[in-house]
DNA sequence: AAAAAATAGTTGTGATTACAACTGTTGATA
DNA sequence: TATCAACAGTTGTAATCACAACTATTTTTT
């Protein structure tokens, strides 16, 4: 669907603005596909985004600083987000020894399986996005780059 | 920045799941902007949505209803944000005197004042993204259109 | 070594979101 | 004309976000 069928407006300013307005009605339009997808396993799309950063770096454990750079939502508390998947047994949280500030984050067995689980159901959505080809897929993340410059 | 930099990923399972990353951290990226850029006038990028369809309308009223049916994000909820910028008497609301299950939503003079100011901040805001051309965000128009098909 | 600055994370708060259940009004049906 | 369904908004709630102030630890400066 067009976007300005989308949010029923003919009009915009500039190609730009357009834009902009683009990305985040699409960015709110994937938010609320991926809310459904992950919530039949009881975690948000950010939580999810946390144990693939623990799985990435796994067995390897991660700073919470480290979590929040690698964030796709920078403005997450990473703090809560990871006691909250602590509650859930999905990751355990240690005090470094070596340095007492800093919290070590690891993956555990079963975060892993959940996520294990999730990789069957996000290969499936991925092929979900028919409408582009490979290639669009490519310029598109080129030109979301470049937008940020 | 690279979205490689930006989050610290050097892999991603293909384009799609590329692409969709990158429009989720590009969304929060502006979304982070539009907070502060709208911060120093006292409401939010929803609330600034809200006004920007109420004036498209204007004088006409227009119904909660098609203010959700517009807006970007349409996980809001209409009714709060509605009385929020009555609270700051941006809008006025009546009782639809035909069918008096509608609210009938109009922008009030102060309300078109306040996006009068937005605007020329608005051009120039819209200007700082030097690093695209306008045929390359026409096409980046033309993909995110196309990914929600 | 004491004081100051920098680092790493936590916590408090007010606003907003997600979602479902709810009220009130109008239209359709029997 | 009662009854039921559909419509238009509202409200309750639990969770999350935005942001700043805070604690605790380590490093740097004087």
């Amino acid at each position: 669907m067009s976007l300005e069928v989308a949010i029923n407006q003919r009009k915009f300013n500039n190609e730009f603005e357009k834009a902009v307005i683009n990305i985040l009605y699409t960015a709110s339009w994937l938010e609320g596909k991926n809310i459904q997808r992950f919530k039949p396993y009881g975690i948000s799309p950010q939580q999810f985004n946390v144990l693939r950063i623990l799985r990435g770096a796994s067995p390897d454990p991660v700073r919470l600083t480290d979590i929040t750079e690698r964030m796709i939502d920078k403005n997450s508390n990473a703090t809560r987000l990871v006691e909250k998947l602590r509650q859930k047994g999905l990751l355990k949280r240690d005090i470094c020894k070596a340095n007492r500030r800093q919290v070590d984050i690891t993956i555990t067995p079963k975060g892993l399986e959940l996520l294990a689980e999730l990789d069957v159901h996000t290969d499936e959505w991925s092929k979900t996005f028919s409408g582009i080809q490979v290639s669009e897929a490519q310029q598109l993340n080129l030109l979301l780059d470049k937008m940020r410059e």
